[in-house]
DNA sequence: TATGATATCCTTTTT
DNA sequence: GGATATCATA
């Protein structure tokens, strides 16, 4: 393609932002506004004015995102588009730091710890250091560490800063600071780094070598950052620092769609960036090409509630469309009972592909419901989870080997992997070896040798079956290593699995969990054999020196920044698909549904307890909104289960937020606003549950014994009997306080799930009908976590007799009761019930 | 050293 | 409720 063919198919907004690509650019992309067009058609049109792709440095959040690109650009372009550097910032810095790993104290082995590598390790210095286990958290340490580097704060750093020392003391994490420095010096150690190493050492690799600094300013003249509204400190910093000479910085991204500010994110990055490059032009992109006039509409007039925020106007130019459907039940079950049905109609009225379609949450475990419901209608059906394919445990063992393989300074997979396959080295021998190199400044691997010394010198014969024992690991270590010289990458990772004995192991028995073991590893292996083909192929086609044939070294590397969702292929089936919002972004579907939308849900409680979280949440709402082409639907339950227990919820303020000329709903929520207590609402809201419940018994008497009829739309709210309600029955049958006052019998086992709605409900009769009304009712959004609750208060100070004197810190409200959690001074946070715990108010 | 029993956690998660 | 981690125990 030649410039005008680039420059062909694009709009007036999408040409501006393309051609300008010599200053410093704010590009503002709406949701399906054309943002990854725009984005490779300026890296297409720079290389066609000129500029040489080597040049061009291009960042993206995702492999997915970076291949996709590089795929766009290439057919625009052609085969120059290999030499772009383009990739995610972690792979992307990942090399870099390997070219430079003895600048900054490791070596080129370094690995790459991953998250549960980090809580592993975190909890042996919690150990080591003797502190306690309960306050210490690997999560909270890891996540503050993370936060920290994320924030460019050293160890050292925060070691020196007293902010931090208080917030720490408040968190009642004093030593907070000395883990964390330990952490990193164990890590260095190690020669590992975690994935907010791969940005923090970068920027200390920038900061101490000017000559490496110097040398990337040179080669990047040209930046290109992809979502720029997610990048974090760290990331906003590094650009920064490549781009200081020339300044040729172009950002991407959508302010309304910053989503991951718990990760780090900062909004600011693309608020400010005029400020940061006060000669920067901004483009904005404002034509939706996704989606009817009246999504993107709603969408916008949801966003308007936020403060925050660029000046943009999305519009579409495409139909009208249909007003989006609100869809209010009475429990998370009939929300999904709601939802599949809506949603079969939909897809068989218009012949469409089940793939179509999208159910949104806003958490994981509200998929449960739903994936029930579309197995009960036999609707093929897809989750996506967050959870890698690198999760698995059997991959996770095989990866350590390779890792201790190539960087024997890796504790955390040498304790992995020492006595797995088991070969009779306990912990107190592990125990020791740790010990050891921590007495010698060692590796564990290598205080192997001096366990062997020492053994020599004793010369006890207990001691010495334990060390032959650890030596023949240290043998099988080694002579993996040899293989690994001689052998192609796909004949090594074989011989890896099968002399580590993992293969045996899940060979032995016959289980279907060990068959799909078996198969992630060798889906493992294949992804080695892929990608010794590949380098081979790059190797015949030019594009590689011929003595740069695959290595484990380049494959692991690789592979440690992979994540599920860059190896699944959405298109190949024929199924709905269900996630959460946050992995929705980015995507687009004909029909999509959101559920649960519920005050304390979505907006999630901890979120409405800040400004800056509700404007979040409703940005995550707005992407939730934004992924519908042709048709949103949205519902809410007014009860669900949490915990195992039901509780009530209201409408999401979000609801009150889209202006009702776009909705269809049964329920005004703009009469909702005009009123906000509305008196003996909740009476009325319990006998339509009785109601409901009654008739649903009848329905089911009516079918017989039977039992099911679920399918047809006759018993919408049927359910077959399960074996294990034989129990429950008997258990309703006496003590079943509805039962009298109804007169209803039940001819039919009840499920659980029954069995617990029905105890929600008969617990509503009196006493606690003054708690149901603070929850049931339609209140301020924000004033939800300070109202008053039955008697206590978020700020009360009470007594209790076991812990003393505390503050009431949060309150949750559960059906027949309501979850405290109270500051106490002496013991710290505890969580109780107030029916129980006898709290005295001061 | 494996296994069953008990404690503990519980938004979201591109790398 | 449920998945996962840790613990006790033989």
């Amino acid at each position: 393609m030649n410039e005008q063919e680039i420059l062909q198919s694009l709009n007036d907004a999408q040409r501006a932002a393309v051609v300008g690509f010599e200053k410093p650019s704010l590009i503002i992309a709406g949701a399906g506004s054309g943002k990854t067009r725009v984005l490779t058609s300026r890296i297409a049109y720079m290389i066609a004015q000129g500029v040489k792709p080597w040049n061009i440095l291009a960042l993206t959040f995702t492999n997915k995102a970076a291949a996709e690109m590089r795929e766009r650009i290439e057919q625009m372009i052609g085969s120059s588009s290999r030499y772009l550097r383009m990739g995610t910032f972690h792979s992307v810095f990942s090399r870099i730091l390997r070219e430079n790993a003895e600048r900054i104290g490791y070596t080129q082995a370094f690995t790459i710890y991953e998250p549960s590598d980090v809580k592993n390790l975190l909890k042996t210095i919690v150990k080591d250091m003797r502190l306690d286990a309960d306050k210490y958290k690997p999560n909270v340490l890891a996540s503050r560490i993370s936060m920290a580097k994320n924030a460019l704060i050293t160890a050292g750093a925060y070691q020196a800063s007293t902010s931090c020392a208080v917030e720490d003391r408040q968190a009642r994490i004093p030593e907070f600071c000395n883990v964390y420095h330990e952490y990193c010096r164990r890590c260095k150690q190690n020669n590992a780094m975690d994935f907010d190493d791969l940005l923090l050492q970068t920027n200390i690799l920038l900061k101490d070598c000017p000559e490496v600094l110097a040398q990337y300013q040179e080669q990047f003249q040209y930046i290109l950052v992809d979502e720029y509204q997610d990048t974090n400190y760290a990331q906003y910093i590094i650009i920064r620092r490549l781009s200081q000479l020339h300044g040729r910085v172009c950002v991407v991204g959508d302010d309304a769609q910053s989503i991951y500010s718990f990760r780090g994110a900062k909004i600011e990055n693309i608020l400010s960036f005029r400020n940061d490059y006060p000669t920067a032009e901004v483009f904005k992109l404002e034509q939706n090409y996704r989606s009817t006039r009246t999504i993107v509409e709603a969408a916008n007039s949801v966003i308007t509630h936020n403060r925050k925020k660029l000046q943009k106007v999305c519009f579409s130019q495409g139909a009208v469309g249909e007003k989006i459907r609100i869809m209010r039940a009475y429990t998370d079950r009939e929300e999904a009972e709601l939802v599949v049905s809506d949603l079969i109609d939909r897809v068989r009225e218009a012949d469409d592909r089940w793939s179509e379609a999208v159910i949104l949450y806003r958490t994981n475990n509200q998929s449960a419901v739903l994936e029930d419901q579309l197995r009960r209608r036999t609707i093929p059906y897809r989750i996506y989870k967050g959870s890698s394919f690198y999760d698995h445990k059997e991959i996770k063992d095989l990866m350590a080997y390779l890792r201790l393989v190539i960087n024997p300074r890796d504790d955390e997979a040498f304790k992995r992997i020492v006595n797995y396959p088991a070969r009779g080295i306990g912990d107190t021998t592990i125990q020791r070896i740790e010990q050891l190199a921590a007495e010698r400044g060692l590796s564990m691997w290598a205080a192997v040798d001096r366990l062997v010394e020492e053994q020599e010198a004793k010369n006890d014969p207990v001691q010495r079956a334990i060390v032959r024992k650890v030596t023949e690991f240290v043998a099988l270590i080694r002579s993996l290593s040899l293989a690994r010289t001689d052998k192609s990458l796909y004949e090594f990772g074989l011989e890896v699995a099968n002399r580590s004995g993992i293969l045996a192991l899940y060979r032995a028995e016959n289980l279907p969990e060990n068959a799909t073991a078996i198969a992630n590893i060798e889906e493992l292996l294949n992804s080695m054999q892929e990608f010794t083909e590949r380098c081979d192929a790059e190797i015949r086609n030019g594009e590689r020196e011929p003595e740069e044939v695959a290595t484990i070294e380049e494959w692991l590397q690789g592979v440690m920044l992979m994540t599920d969702a860059d190896n699944d292929d959405p298109e190949d089936n024929n199924k709905v698909t269900l996630m959460t919002v946050h992995s929705a972004k980015g995507l687009e579907y004909k029909y999509v549904y959101i559920v649960g939308l519920e005050e304390n849900l979505f907006p999630s409680q901890r979120a409405m307890e800040t400004p800056d979280g509700m404007e979040e949440e409703r940005r995550l709402f707005y992407v939730a909104l934004t992924r519908a082409k042709e048709r949103a639907v949205i519902s809410y339950a007014e009860m669900r289960f949490k915990w195992g227990n039901m509780e009530f919820s209201r409408p999401s303020c979000f609801l009150r937020e889209i202006d009702s000329r776009y909705i269809d709903s049964e329920v005004d929520f703009t009469a909702q606003r005009v009123r906000p207590e509305p008196e003996g609402e909740e009476p009325r809201a319990i006998d339509e549950l009785r109601r409901r419940f009654d008739y649903r018994f009848q329905q089911q008497r009516q079918q017989g014994a039977s039992g099911g009829g679920f399918g047809g739309s006759a018993n919408r709210f049927g359910r077959p009997a399960d074996g294990e309600s034989n129990r429950a029955q008997r258990f309703s049958r006496q003590n079943d306080p509805y039962r009298n006052t109804s007169g209803t019998s039940y001819p039919h086992p009840k499920t659980q799930y029954d069995e617990r709605l029905e105890r929600a409900i008969s617990s509503l009769g009196n006493e606690q009908r003054r708690t149901l009304r603070s929850v049931g009712s339609v209140g301020s959004p924000a004033g939800a976590s300070t109202a008053p609750v039955g008697d206590f208060t978020v700020g009360d100070r009470v007594d209790h007799a076991l812990f003393g004197v505390g503050e009431v810190v949060r309150i949750e409200r559960m059906a027949g009761d309501m979850k405290l959690v109270v500051d106490f001074q002496k013991v710290g946070q505890k969580t109780l019930l107030a029916k129980f715990a006898k709290l005295r108010k001061l």
